[in-house]
DNA sequence: ACTGGTTCCTGCGAGC
DNA sequence: TGCTCGCAGGAACCAG
């Protein structure tokens, strides 16, 4: 699923097809999940920007197209040449510039387009609300430590995006497997948060590198089809049953606020 | 201000 | 082989 190595990914790789060009057309199929998009017409792509799981293309002088990905959105580009040959097998919008084509798909039609003024993200919660950017200074580790110390559960605090940007179900568990904290930990100690601080920087960080990752069972790809250029090395994602990598007890599987959660239950401790 | 459950959608894999 | 049925999960939304 596209978490924020996967958007960041795509961002590099629509960046310099969009950037500078002109948008002649948007096309869709659904005007409640691409609102606004025909505002883009006519307008010169200034910028595409990233907010933690949020592309944003700077659109003329005053327009901001928000766009998510959710579970299976994701953009392509044609394989040869500048325009396509055929349709991208779930196409669902496409933005024609004046330098070529991009093709936005999504299988399961969660991800939605919104074209707001420049800056303009009332009502888009998570995206007001959204905490600090993992990669970056901002990301504070006191700050961080007197966030978890407040919260009764750590995994659904991270999902919420509020004290960290970017994570998704995928991060989080490899981020509190490496941290070796249990994912049900509420009011995290300070070492305890400082470990989680590091590990969310280095999970990210690695997987941001190396292309964002493609999971056997999942959609995305890169906007030039090809998988994540690294299958990250998950060590309790998708492994339950399997031998933990640090204490070979086997990694289990709980449902957790909704979602599938995987942990070490010897070396991620509930205290 | 929180939590937990439901919803959106559709392909896929497990199981019969 | 062919069918049904959960499952996958980001975030909005709602009820408690």
């Amino acid at each position: 699923m596209p978490e924020l190595p996967e958007v960041e990914t795509t961002r590099r790789a629509l960046e310099p097809h969009l950037v500078g060009r002109r948008i002649v057309r948007v096309q869709h199929d659904d005007p409640r999940l691409y609102q606004g998009t025909p505002l883009l017409e006519g307008q010169t792509v200034r910028a595409v920007d990233r907010r933690g799981k949020y592309l944003i293309i700077r659109a003329g002088e005053h327009l901001d197209a928000v766009v998510h990905l959710k579970m299976t959105g994701g953009f392509r580009l044609p394989p040869e040449g500048d325009v396509f040959a055929e349709a991208p097998r779930f196409e669902r919008l496409r933005v024609v510039t004046d330098g070529g084509e991009l093709s936005f798909t999504d299988m399961r039609r969660f991800g939605v387009w919104l074209v707001r003024q420049r800056g303009d993200y009332r009502g888009i919660d998570t995206l007001e609300r959204m905490g600090p950017e993992p990669l970056s200074d901002d990301f504070d580790p006191g700050a961080f430590a007197l966030a978890m110390a407040r919260v009764p559960k750590v995994k659904p605090a991270l999902l919420s995006q509020h004290h960290v940007a970017g994570l998704g179900n995928i991060y989080v568990d490899e981020a509190l497997w490496l941290a070796g904290i249990h994912p049900e930990a509420g009011r995290l100690t300070r070492e305890q948060s400082l470990r989680l601080h590091t590990a969310i920087r280095d999970v990210l960080g690695r997987a941001v590198e190396a292309g964002g990752s493609t999971l056997s069972d999942a959609t995305y790809r890169r906007p030039d089809g090809e998988p994540g250029g690294f299958k990250l090395h998950h060590r309790v994602y998708d492994r339950e049953g399997e031998p933990c990598e640090r204490c070979a007890s086997p990694v289990e599987k709980v449902r957790l606020a909704g979602r599938g959660t995987h942990f070490c239950p010897s070396c991620q401790p509930r205290g």
